[in-house]
RNA sequence: GCUCCCAUCGUCUAGUGGUCCAGGACGCCGCCCUCUCACGGCGGAAACAGGGGUUCGACUCCCCUUGGGAGUACCA
């Protein structure tokens, strides 16, 4: 039996990091197994449910490669298919008419608060043969009372519920609409779904589902509820922490690749092992390995992962997304793919590359104050004479030749190179910070490293 | 409150009764490399929540406590 797994979004908001790793275990279960993996979109909730949420959800799945089978399922255009399975219910004795108002079920859940009880629906309803014209009623599940309901869980094992515990759920609102258990159940059968793989912040509706599979004569999927993703701090991942949103780290600079990879080590584990390329995580992803224990969300990792996937990527791939990143004109200067090789090692997203290459596209405005104090000295201006002296009849302007000049400079001097390339870095940068000098200089070429030698040393002496 | 889930270094985790005075990774600290920043290399500090059992023997099994989390809607 081929599998088939799905993830279930409602488009009520961003895709978040956490619906973004469900959506990745399930994909990565699918793919693994040779299965499909299915979309559906839960937006059965019309007041809040938004088609620019959809969107964004959509794309944000696309971004990280999660590729679905099929065109995505939207679960409103199925209310009809729901009301049939309600009305199965009905006939079979599994469901009725409850015209309970909101009040009347407010006061009861107060009152049982107060005695310390569980709310719960009380039934009050199931046997009620009158049908009064006109009132507005809904159509609840009828929960049986005793036993008990097991949910054999493939993360979490056999997670018993009482069924005492558990109260007749409303299936169709008094407007006829369906309600989240009821739409799941029908939905999932309907099209073929063999495991749901979602949080588990969703086990408490498991048994529920059970029972509902059990009424409508369905055999149940398979559930795997994968722990959840907390904030830094243990509590709920909320916008306090920064990025939830997957498009955030999109537009911070984090590489698809980089983001996967750390999810997925997020309540998987592959023994000591923690980089995983794609390929290697669908042959490798099994359920099985994914632990029981929430997981907090670790930035300092996320960056790590990302330096790391950046400093495997192809020059002339990031040369591509640096481009458009970049506030300069990156046509006057040297080939972007040159010098994204130089800033690969010493940037960590992006962004960083992007303002990292800047300077070899746009002469420096001003001069770090504390780095012209730290490397200016007495004596850095003969070197610096020497070096361009020496710079212009060069033969070839190479980043060896260069480097083997610079050292013969400070050899020349007794100075370490550190007293040349440092002052030289500041003229044609602006700061102390850039990839290796030589490799520098020869990407920028002789003319534009003189001329800007010759600027930044006339600025600095003017002030 | 009630129901359910969870519990190894700061964080992510390995560990499925003895091979663990607990391994890896991120972060942190130190050293090396070095023209800056990085990368890289080497080394270090750092954990089995507590208490009872079971067992010849518990990080591993059971119970309790404590601590986190989820649910408790005519949301999904």
């Amino acid at each position: 039996m081929t599998i088939r797994t799905r993830f279930a979004p409602s488009p009520t908001g961003m895709l978040h990091i956490g619906g973004a790793r469900t959506a990745l275990f399930s994909w990565l279960y699918a793919r693994h197994l040779g299965g499909e993996f299915v979309l559906r979109i839960e937006d059965t909730d019309l007041e809040r449910s938004t088609d620019e949420a959809t969107q964004v959800i959509l794309d944000g799945l696309k971004w990280l490669g999660l590729d679905w089978d099929g065109e995505p399922v939207f679960q409103g255009l199925r209310k009809a298919e729901h009301v049939v399975a309600a009305e199965q219910l009905i006939e079979e004795g599994h469901a009725y008419r409850c015209y309970c108002s909101r009040e009347e079920l407010d006061a009861m859940r107060e009152e049982q608060r107060a005695n310390g009880e569980k709310p719960k629906y009380d039934g009050r309803c199931r046997h009620r043969s009158d049908r009064p014209e006109g009132a507005p009623f809904v159509v609840r599940f009828r929960s049986p009372d005793e036993g008990e309901t097991v949910v054999r869980d493939m993360v979490l094992g056999d997670v018993v519920f009482n069924n005492a515990e558990l109260d007749d759920l409303i299936i169709l609102r008094s407007d006829g609409s369906p309600t989240y258990n009821l739409a799941v159940v029908a939905d999932d059968a309907a099209m073929g779904i063999t495991h749901v793989v979602r949080g588990s912040d969703h086990l408490n509706n498991t048994p529920r589902q059970i029972q509902l599979y059990q009424a409508l004569g369905l055999t149940p999927p398979q559930f795997a509820h994968i722990p959840l993703i907390h904030g830094p701090d243990g509590a709920k991942m909320s916008k306090r922490h920064g990025a939830v949103a997957i498009t955030e780290y999109r537009e911070a600079g984090f590489l698809p690749d980089a983001v996967v990879n750390y999810l997925a080590r997020l309540g998987w584990s592959h023994g000591d092992d923690e980089v995983f390329s794609r390929q290697q995580l669908v042959e490798l992803f099994d359920l099985a390995q994914v632990g029981k224990t929430a997981s907090r969300f670790d930035q300092q990792k996320l960056d790590w992962l990302n330096a790391h996937y950046l400093r495997e990527s192809a020059p002339a791939e990031l040369a591509v997304q640096v481009a458009g990143l970049m506030d300069v004109d990156t046509a006057n200067g040297p080939d972007l793919e040159a010098v994204i090789p130089t800033l690969q090692e010493r940037s960590k997203n992006l962004l960083e590359l992007a303002a990292g290459a800047r300077f070899f596209y746009q002469r420096p405005q001003a001069f770090d104050e504390k780095a012209v104090n730290k490397n200016f000295k007495p004596e850095t201006d003969a070197l610096l004479d020497a070096f361009v002296q020496q710079a212009a009849a060069l033969d070839d302007w190479s980043a060896e030749t260069i480097h083997a000049l610079i050292a013969a400079v400070c050899e020349q001097f007794e100075a370490g190179m550190g007293k040349l390339a440092q002052p030289i870095r500041i003229l044609i940068s602006g700061g102390s910070v850039s990839p290796p000098i030589d490799a520098t200089l020869a990407l920028l070429g002789r003319a534009e490293t003189l001329e800007r030698m010759q600027q930044g040393r006339e600025k600095l002496s003017a002030r």
